[in-house]
DNA sequence: AGGATCATGTAACCGGTTACATGATTAC
DNA sequence: GTAATCATGTAACCGGTTACATGATCCT
C-alpha cells in the first residue's frame, strides 16, 4: 500500500516514467521504503485506473516508447490526506534472519558465531561509509539552495539519512559487545 | 519461509501446540520475528506433511483436542542446516511507515512534525521500559541457571535483547535531535 | 564480444494479515 | 456480565519477489 503512497509523492515534484521513478527511489528514498521495477509498474497502472495519476506517451523511435504520469488532483489530495495521518504505533515490527539466528545462537559452534559477528560488522562499516557519502552530498545541497523550499526538503531527508547512521553505528557497538560478552562466556565455562 | 524454522527452533526445546507455540514465540521471539496463530497452525500443518514433524492428539473433554507437535530427525537436520546458513546480506531493508512520512516533511506543518516526533519518543520510552524488564528477567534467569546449557541459551536471548535495547535508546537520541534540527531551521527562515 | 542503460510490462509464487467459525471455562 | 484463556482451524486478500519476455544503443 505505501509504496504508491510513495510513488504519488515523488510525483509531487513532477510528472515521470516508471523508469524515471525507480531511479529516483534508489537514490533517495530506499532507505526507508525499497521497491522493484515490476512493482512500479503495477502500482502505476493501478493509481491511474483509480484516477490518482494520468499518462501521456512520449513517442520514441529508437526506444521504447516512454509513458510519463502526472499526479492529478485528486492523487495530490490521496497523498496529502496519507502523509498527514501518522500509524498510531510508530515502530514496525521487524522480521530479521540474522537474528533469528543468533536467537538459536545456542546451538552453535561459538566460532562459527563470532566470525558471523565479524562479517556483520564489515557490512555495517561498509553500509556507514555509504551513508556517510550520502550525507555529505545533503550538506552540499543544503549550502547551495538557498531557496527555502528546497532547503526545507533536504533537511528532512538529512533526518531519514541521520537515522540510518545512528542506528548502524549502535549496531556496530553491540556487535562489539556481543563477541565481548561470548568471549567472555566461553573463557569461564572452559577455564 | 523463516517462521517456519523458528517453528522447527521451538521445537528443539520439546513436544509442543500450536497454541502453546504462540505463546513461547510471543514471550521469546517476537522482537525478532512476529507470527500469528493462524500462520503457525497453516505452517505446522505444512512441516507435517514434508515430514519434518509428527503430531499426536491427546484428546479432552470439556476443550477442544490437543495437536501436540514433535519435530522428526529429519526435521532437526532441516533447521540445523538452516541455522548454520546465514544470510549474505546481514540487514534486511526495512520498510517503514513513520519515516516515510518523514522523509515527506516538507509538506507538512512543521507543528504536527513535531508533535509526531513527540509521540515517537513516548513510545519508543514505554517500549525501552519493556525491554529493560525484560533484561532484569534475563539477569536473574542466568545467575540461577548455573546449569552450562541453559545458560548459555539465555545468554544468546540477552544479546538479542540487548540489541533491541541499544537501537531504541539511539532512536530516543535521533528523535530529540530532529526536534533541535527541524525548530533551528524554522527559526532561522522564520526570525 | 559483453555488459550496462534505456524502456516497457506480465504471470506465478510466496508469506503475512485479516476475517470468519466454534464454544466451554475461568477470573474480575 | 464481560473479557480473557484454552484450542482448533479455513479462506480471502494483499503486497513484495522472482522469473520471463523483448530489443536497440552505448561504453569498455
Amino acid at each position: 500500500m505505501s509504496l504508491s503512497y510513495a510513488l504519488l509523492g515523488l510525483l509531487t515534484y513532477g510528472p515521470m516514467t516508471g523508469y524515471q521513478l525507480k531511479k529516483v527511489f534508489d537514490e533517495s528514498i530506499s532507505h526507508v521504503w525499497a521497491a522493484s521495477l515490476s512493482q512500479i509498474y503495477r502500482d502505476l497502472s493501478a493509481l491511474e485506473k483509480k484516477g490518482y495519476l494520468s499518462s501521456n506517451i512520449e513517442k520514441q523511435e529508437d526506444r521504447p516508447d516512454k509513458k510519463i504520469y502526472t499526479l492529478t488532483e485528486a492523487g495530490k489530495a490521496v497523498f496529502i490526506s496519507w502523509l498527514g495521518n501518522f500509524p498510531e504505533k510508530m515502530l514496525t515490527p521487524n522480521r530479521d534472519e540474522f537474528m533469528l539466528r543468533i536467537f538459536f545462537g545456542s546451538r552453535l559452534d561459538h566460532k562459527q558465531v563470532l566470525n558471523q559477528f565479524k562479517r556483520f560488522i564489515v557490512q555495517m562499516e561498509q553500509y556507514l561509509s555509504l551513508l556517510e557519502s550520502i550525507e555529505k552530498e545533503f550538506d552540499v545541497c543544503s549550502r547551495e539552495f538557498s531557496v527555502e523550499s528546497e532547503a526545507k526538503e533536504v533537511l528532512f531527508w538529512q533526518l531519514t539519512i541521520k537515522r540510518g547512521h545512528m542506528t548502524i553505528e549502535t549496531l556496530i557497538r553491540w556487535a562489539e559487545d556481543c563477541i565481548y560478552d561470548i568471549n567472555n562466556f566461553y573463557a569461564k565455562i572452559e577455564g
